[in-house]
DNA sequence: TGGCCTCTGTGACCGCCGTCACATCCGTCG
DNA sequence: CGACGGATGTGACGGCGGTCACAGAGGCCA
């Protein structure tokens, strides 16, 4: 197994383009912690403010409908930060984030994370950069969730998977296997619903399910499913 | 009516808190252009990356899946700014924006809008708090598509413009009535279902429709509709 | 005033998929 | 090895709401 990962901010994106004091400085101004995989991180609604780093290990970003209903917005590699919504507005948290697996998260005071950004204006463009993605992520959810069926969302889900798990020109080679529970809480259906799609995809030679990877045969007929539907 | 508005940025959200010599030189940047009603301001996919501002008059952000079906993203008034994502990230624009009045708006090159950020970092937050706003506007709109039926995502619409439209403690007056396919293409819904909910409310008397007013009697209890269907 | 176009109201139909209920299946741990 | 918990497969049912079709109801302009 992986040792300890030291508590060092060294493979942070955002703060990739600074003086190796100037993140020093940020390292002393941080509280690292640990969480164990399922940890909440930050509860939906909480008052506080600062800004998070993933050291390292995966974190999801999640909501709950009151009926308990889990609706995944984004999945966060070591490398990422997360929490600069409240610390740049100051509003209540708008989403909840736990622990994927074991990790290790830094924080970061609001009032460090703001002065780094008026005094760094490169890392400030970053800051937007990634907020603009999540702006492009979040309307192209909202269109799909606008325009597409269940199952047709569920292809569209499999095939995102499939193309950050290319195998090849046609190919994909999906590992470790989400849980359909997991694809579910992305595609905002139930897990039934997936179920079926995923045999029916099976049972047309377009995915298979093997020991521990998902085989996506055929990924250019899987966009074709997505697509031909969006069309009508 | 009113006259022809100046080509002066003076009442722009984001740049009141430039000095004025600063603006001029802003304004000497910008194209100034008028676009009627109706009349498409950024295509979607198109790869332009200047900036907007709404100088007067109002415009949508919109979408269209390939069947036509209209999504409406945002509306945004005098004073606004739009285009900023293509700005910051340069990829092309994700989403379509027309003028829904008459209106007059100015666009700055790219370059000059990225300048502005480094040269005055508060500028570069004000960009920033706009953006988290319109993340927290988006997953919010995620959790009502993924946990809310349809008429009670109308319900959660008529309730949203009511908020905005008080007149008095409990009452709204709603003015001028938007079109029934405009509340159905916010809602992610059909016309149909959104004439329905309403003559439903009407006969509750929760909501009466007036000669060029639509009046919500009772706005607290059009929220309970909408809470707890969230919560069952 | 008459015609046209957009907006509105409502009925009928029916297919998708959420829900419930079980039956496996599998890895882990005692 | 047996047992338990989580993940998976699948049938049955029923209701929500999208779709189609058409009938008013207002403006607005010639």
């Amino acid at each position: 197994m992986s040792e300890k990962k030291s508590e060092s901010l060294a493979h942070i994106d955002l703060l990739s383009g600074l003086a190796s004091a100037e993140l020093k400085g940020i390292e002393r101004s941080c509280a690292f912690k640990r969480y164990s995989a399922q940890e909440q991180i930050i509860d939906r609604q909480s008052e506080t403010t600062d800004v998070f780093f993933v050291v390292d290990g995966d974190v999801r970003v999640v909501n709950y409908s009151l009926s308990g209903r889990e609706i995944t917005l984004d999945d966060l590699a070591t490398g990422c930060h997360f929490g600069e919504l409240a610390a740049i507005d100051g509003e209540p948290r708008s989403a909840s984030v736990m622990a994927l697996s074991d990790c290790l998260v830094a924080s970061l005071p609001q009032d460090r994370f703001l002065a780094l950004l008026v005094k760094h204006p490169s890392t400030a463009l970053k800051v937007m950069r990634t907020l603009t993605a999540i702006v492009r992520f979040s309307t192209d959810r909202i269109m799909d969730l606008s325009t597409l069926a269940a199952n047709n969302r569920v292809h569209a889900d499999v095939l995102r998977l499939a193309r950050s798990f290319m195998d090849g020109k046609n190919v994909a080679k999906i590992t470790p296997i989400p849980t359909h529970s997991d694809i579910a809480s992305r595609a905002s259906t139930t897990r039934e619903t997936v179920a079926r799609v995923l045999n029916d995809l099976a049972r047309h030679g377009v995915v298979e399910r093997q020991k521990s990877v998902l085989v996506i045969h055929d990924v250019a007929q899987l966009s074709d499913m997505v697509e031909e539907v969006r069309g009508e």
